[in-house]
RNA sequence: GCGAAAAUAGCUCAGUUGGUAGAGCACGACCUUGCCAAGGUCGGGGUCGCGGGUUCGAGUCCCGUUUUUCGCUCCA
């Protein structure tokens, strides 16, 4: 495991070195959990995206791309439940460590009391026999009474508190009730804290007439607000999907491990309407489907698991994760979730508008329910990333690194490189480079020797490099060198460009 | 958020009991060589993460802070 933490700082360093990620604000001292692309990050990252779009939306004739905006009405999140679902007041022991929800802690407390109620009722049940009033005995035993009028104080302040939004007064209330850790059994309590993970901003530009939105924190919802728009305006008949990327924002409370838990980031989503009944079907479909998608990158399968939820989330009746093995374990990658009509069905109840659709098969009116893909492009940039880097041990006893990026999705697809800075081979390269940058991502490199610039292009994973020598002036042919074999191919110029396009396609 | 470690040139790092900032690589120019990285000459680049304190004097000691990594925690 130490071995991996190296393996994943080197990783983080060469990112850095190379030109694929950069800290935020770094010239600021950076700003935590954010990150940039630099100019070969912003390629791989883009060809990743690609490379899925081209999978889920050209290679499905019913599956459509839409590109929606992250500001989006504020009731979609009530709506979606990221308003309630998130908006708990924490608190931390410091003793354990553990952190709790303020409201669980004080619910629990109460929970305590009404537990000595019931036992006071059931005591006083077996003594009165079948005479007994509970109505009666609870409003008049005094000791029951003294307990109910406690919770209903607790209630009245915690309750008035958490909408004033009075966090010390909170606290405080634990430290009263003498609420201690289950864990450490101590009340070493830390102030309560407001964790919202939605960041808000304001719309409008005067502030009285401002109103509070958020930046959306996922962009699922984009596609269900839209879906009936999609669904009309495109003649789409069930089982459709719709398919987005694009950035969404999580105000973590730990952000951290590179790039792989980051307050900015981006999705791949893809969600697919199918019949209510149908969905489990279609769920196990996308989870081969996607399983399929990432192995044809050619990455080890052991790389790779499914990870099914046993706690399932409030919107979900199933739900699972495609879980890589990163240097620091395995962690998910992307989530496959059966969602139901829980979305759909909530937005018809905010919005009062009706999201039915007809099924012109069975006659019927109904909601969709929805089976989604939520693929992280951040953890699949980093993924690809890990994974490519590789320190080798050639027989010289040297060591070369290289980013052994799976063709498709490298940055550079092409270095042009002549042999020597002179005799004309500088120009006969730039001519190649011209003709051959149309249709590739390439670069030209004559500074230094030749076997330098071939580690320099490995270092950035570029599968191929083309080298113009004295023969190239006689008969127009070239080397073409291969990064991960090392080995070296004479061919014809006029036939680069087809050679590169089939190996890139491996077709 | 708690705890631990780290931060010196673009990168990797050295810097002695506190005494005026170094190396290698990289980068730029020129010369040389020419198929798997490190030939020669010259050159650019650092207020040692930031802010205080102790001291005649701080990269070095102390406090705070920021960022990163790790453990715990959290994770729609």
């Amino acid at each position: 495991m130490a071995n991996n933490e190296e393996v994943f700082k080197k990783v983080i360093s060469h990112a850095k070195e190379y030109g694929f990620v950069f800290q935020s604000s770094e010239i600021y001292d950076g700003l935590s959990a954010v990150y940039d692309y630099g100019q070969y990050g912003a390629e791989l990252k883009k060809n990743i995206r690609e490379y899925w779009w081209k999978a889920m939306v050209q290679f499905n004739e019913n599956i459509v791309g839409i590109d929606s905006a992250i500001f989006m009405h504020p009731t979609i999140w009530k709506a979606s439940g990221h308003v309630d679902a998130f908006n708990d007041p924490l608190i931390d022991n410091k003793d354990s460590k553990k952190r709790y929800r303020a409201d669980v802690l004080v619910e629990d407390f109460i929970a305590k009391i009404e537990d000595k109620i019931e036992k006071e009722v059931s005591k006083a049940a077996q003594r009165f026999g079948e005479t007994f009033s509970r109505e009666q005995y609870v409003s008049t035993n005094p000791r029951v009474v003294e307990y109910q009028t406690k919770i209903d104080t607790i209630k009245t302040r915690f309750y008035g508190s958490l909408e004033e939004n009075n966090l010390d007064d909170i606290k405080l209330l634990i430290e009263e009730l003498g609420i201690v850790c289950p864990v450490s059994g101590t009340k070493n309590w830390t102030d309560v804290r407001q964790f919202n993970l939605m960041f808000a901003t304001q719309m409008g530009s005067t502030a009285e007439g401002a109103d509070t939105i958020y930046l959306r924190p996922e962009t699922a919802q984009g596609i269900f607000v839209n879906y009936l728009n999609v669904q009309k305006s495109g003649r789409m008949k069930i089982p459709f999907g719709i398919a987005q990327t694009g950035k969404a924002f999580r105000n973590e409370i730990v952000a951290r491990q590179f790039i792989f838990r980051m307050r900015e980031f981006e999705q791949m989503e893809m969600q697919y309407f199918v019949k209510p009944g149908t969905e489990m079907e279609w769920y196990n479909h996308w989870k081969k489907e996607r399983m399929k998608w990432h192995l044809s990158l050619g990455i080890a399968a052991e790389k790779y698991r499914f990870h099914d939820h046993d706690k399932l989330a409030h919107y979900a009746n199933a739900a699972t994760d495609i879980e890589f093995e990163f240097p620091f374990g395995f962690k998910e990658l992307e989530g496959i979730h059966s969602r139901t009509d829980f979305d759909l069905s909530a937005h018809q109840k905010f919005s009062n508008k009706k999201l039915q659709y007809f099924d012109p098969e069975s006659n019927e009116n109904y909601v969709p329910y929805v089976v989604e893909t939520s693929i992280g492009l951040d953890r699949m940039f980093l993924a690809i990333l890990c994974n490519s880097f590789n320190e080798e041990s050639l027989e010289d006893g040297s060591v070369r690194v290289v980013l052994n990026i799976p063709p498709v999705l490298a940055p550079i697809k092409a270095a042009v490189m002549p042999l020597v800075k002179k005799d004309g081979l500088p120009e006969k390269a730039r001519e190649i480079i011209d003709a051959l940058k149309i249709d590739f991502m390439c670069q030209y490199d004559e500074k230094d020797a030749i076997g330098r610039r071939y580690r320099r292009q490995d270092a950035i994973g570029t599968p191929y490099c083309i080298t113009v020598d004295y023969d190239t002036m006689n008969d127009n042919t070239v080397t073409i060198r291969e990064r991960d074999s090392m080995k070296q191919e004479r061919i014809a110029i006029e036939n680069i460009s087809g050679i590169i396009q089939s190996k890139i396609t491996g077709k």
